[in-house]
DNA sequence: CGCGCGGTTGAAATCCTTCAAATCCTGTGG
DNA sequence: CCACAGGATTTGAAGGATTTCAACCGCGCG
């Protein structure tokens, strides 16, 4: 088969089981490849939505690497996370239909644009897919709730070690190292996420790098003790 | 009619349009009751799910208050949201069919137990039921941002500040005064959920009390100034 | 080749925490 | 009904972690 005519559908993407239910028959299949509208490419830098723009679909990052952010009237804002491939972008926008946050390509990136009409229509008759709707919602809930342990109760060290292992895990459930990385955000967007400033989050990369548990050049980085990370995140800095 | 045996159901509920869809027809409505198979009373400080403990339905609270908390192995936990009539809980526990958090009543309280494989296939059938579902779903995910926003970003003042004006709106949504609170937790509590030590929120309220924007009688405070506490918020004390 | 953004590092300042002690409240048992 | 125990809250003083301000480095791009 011709890889470029090939047709763009989910029962062909080697991502399916990243954002798709996987108990589907055959003709359960064929009915997901309608949720599917369109692909579109965002360039590096540039919004896939805003916060305000009306919401219309979710997306499926296909590939590339996105932030999400925040921000207030004030003009401070924060980010709420980095999906890569396989992951789900826009459940923000369900409640008021309207996005809430703006979300950034940090390198060029395609999403299947999945009109949440469909998604809703569909998964009225797919019951696997209805469950899986419900599962992906409440697994961002989940993830929300441990950047809030995160964000409240972690020292500076603690959360970069939690943010690289969190970051190396997924990349490794996508094929990657379980140990090299590749940032695709800078120190400020790093900062940003772990409620650090862009100072704090280099010089606590310094640190690990005296002490041998991570290499770092630039925006590459190996996880050299990955124990030694885990040890980090889970050491309640208590002296008594 | 006798209200002592008025029928426990979702179509004479007053807190009915807090947590369930408004746009139902008759018939819809009498189906909505099928949802909810009991009611269950929570006694101040018991669980009303524990993290780990296998999920099957979601709750609505009718009366009382509850917390939401995380933990880690090392046991740190942090509070990750309060809860009061109207409100759903139970959410995180869709993904893995376990919870991953703790809900603890903070003083006696009473819930609508919601199987949530009777609320899947209801909300097959009520289109309205459905989008209510996702509706509640995405609310949750962007009132955690807003925590996310506050934990990574404000200093003292303005996460208690924030804290105060959005408990007060809710409570004031509920018919309750748009500038009296009674506080149902703990300092430490407090403390948990806005990543402060308990001697720093009270430190904050004193602050506060000094500079004649509340009134605080343990439990209880007044909202002097509101607007005052609102400038806090997005303040972003830059200084150029 | 130089500009500029991203990153690193140092020193001082700030905010929050820690430790400690006193006080206030609440609920319980006599 | 009162006394008491224990938890909750407040407040002070000292310490520590992170931020702020500032300077410098270095890589990539025009």
């Amino acid at each position: 088969m011709n890889p470029l005519t090939m047709k763009v559908a989910c029962s062909n993407c080697n991502l399916r089981e990243l954002c798709m239910p996987v108990d589907l028959n055959a003709q359960e299949l064929q009915r997901i490849d309608e949720v599917v509208a369109v692909r579109r490419k965002i360039r590096r830098g540039t919004p896939l939505f805003r916060n305000g723009e009306p919401f219309t679909s979710l997306y499926a990052i296909r590939t590339g690497f996105f932030k999400t952010c925040v921000a207030t009237e004030d003009g401070r804002d924060q980010v709420t996370g980095f999906q890569m491939a396989g992951e789900i972008i826009g459940l923000d926008g369900i409640v008021n239909d309207h996005h809430t946050c703006d979300a950034l390509a940090l390198e060029d990136a395609e999403v299947c644009v999945m009109p949440f009409d469909r998604i809703e229509e569909l998964s009225r008759e797919i019951t696997a897919l209805q469950h899986h709707v419900h599962k992906i919602m409440s697994r961002e809930i989940v993830r929300e709730h441990g950047v809030m342990l995160l964000l409240g109760s972690m020292r500076a060290e603690e959360r970069l070690a939690a943010f690289l292992l969190n970051l190396v895990q997924r990349l490794h459930a996508r094929g990657f190292s379980r140990s090299e990385l590749v940032l695709r955000m800078t120190r400020e967007e790093i900062g940003s996420y772990l409620g650090l400033k862009l100072e704090t989050v280099s010089r606590t990369f310094s640190k690990f790098v005296e002490e041998g548990i991570v290499e770092v050049n630039q925006r590459h980085v190996r996880l050299l003790d990955i124990d030694a990370l885990k040890r980090i995140v889970n050491s309640q800095q208590t002296c008594h």
